[in-house]
DNA sequence: TCGTTATCCTAGTGATCGATACAAAATTCT
DNA sequence: AGAATTTTGTATCGATCACTAGGATAACGA
């Protein structure tokens, strides 16, 4: 059984002239340093050295180039998925996002901040449904959150009463507080420290 | 003496036909809704009800108009200023910063989220001075709060050692955030619900 | 070697971007 | 009234936007 392996089926013909998926990365840096809107054509054909006619062959138009480059951005050192999963409790899964969200977003060979808060957070009318994907990306890491939560409350992590949602939120919140504080040039160590203290607020 | 009024004169000529503040409160409303970059003259003057040559003539170029409309969306009906000057406790200049977002970015008539948190958080490099105003005024918000706590310890408002840089920066994340739970659908009911958790994190 | 298939580059498409030249229209000053 | 001043709408500017038609080029299988 043949597996398709990408966009390319690869029986025969010319072979591609780029590493797709090298290639793949720099249209990433550039989506997370300036934006889905903000990053134009001209700028991916340019950074990605390839030429437009490639570029639509290989992976479409610009919004799903830029879908194609959320995933690999999304796919990261590790995923949240990952983090609330392989947590303990739920309070060890809210400090592992906050901490890897304050790596992440200040690393030296990468934009600053996060991509997924800020690639899309304001756009014109006719690119809404990229911000919707954006915002439901978001919502399912704090749903997932929310739910690990509730699943430490039955399993008697908690001493007291605990208002997931609003728990689940506030980590939300901070998160992407910490990639706006990350672009406006706050230091990873400064991050940790917020970090630290954001952690104070979670309930005994 | 004469005293100038905005960018008029109004010594003698045609008098404008267009209430020159009302106007620039729809400007304000696209750019806070759309962001600087995504709003487009077009927009802006289907929006203003004016043609592009009265824009020009009465607000200057665009990123006038972007810079006049910051200003009046951060005059709002509070400013961050006078409530950290009014508090009579860091803490207490903390949770009203916290409360007053909540509820300025869930407004019925109004755009969701935060004008200064959204509307050019990434933008193209050409248009990247416009970026910088609005970090500088975000960084300006968290100085003085800083400020604020380092003089509640001075008035022994605090009975541990407190992190200022952390503790100011950890506030601030909280209200970007808010902004982004906000233009995701979050309801003004559950921000608030998020700020009183958020406010646990303050030390003693 | 030759046909097939796939990718390559050149050179553009129409649409929209921010911004303006120009002169008619509307007001005040003399 | 007539000159001076300011705002008006029409009609457009060159630049850039996302995108592509069309043919040359380079690999494959037979």
């Amino acid at each position: 059984m043949k597996v398709k392996e990408g966009r390319s089926h690869r029986k025969s013909g010319r072979p591609l002239s780029f590493d797709r998926n090298e290639r793949l990365r720099k249209a990433m840096l550039l989506f997370w340093a300036h934006g889905y809107e903000a990053t134009s054509l001209s700028d991916l054909t340019h950074e990605m050295a390839i030429t437009p006619p490639s570029l639509y062959h290989s992976y479409g138009d610009k919004k799903s180039l830029f879908l194609e480059s959320l995933e690999l951005y999304l796919s990261g050192p590790e995923t949240s998925d990952t983090i609330i999963a392989n947590a303990e409790t739920a309070k060890q899964a809210a400090f592992r996002l906050l901490e890897v969200s304050a790596i992440y977003f200040t690393g030296l060979d990468t934009p600053k901040g996060c991509m997924l808060a800020t690639s899309a957070i304001s756009c014109s009318q006719s690119q809404m449904d990229v911000a919707k994907v954006l915002a439901f990306k978001r919502l399912e890491i704090e749903k997932n959150l929310k739910m690990k939560i509730a699943d430490g409350r039955r399993c008697g992590e908690f001493q007291s009463e605990v208002d997931e949602d609003a728990l689940a939120g506030l980590i939300m919140s901070v998160i992407q507080g910490l990639s706006t504080l990350a672009r406006d040039g706050a230091a990873r160590e400064k991050l940790l420290r917020i970090v630290k203290t954001a952690m104070n607020a979670w309930p005994p």
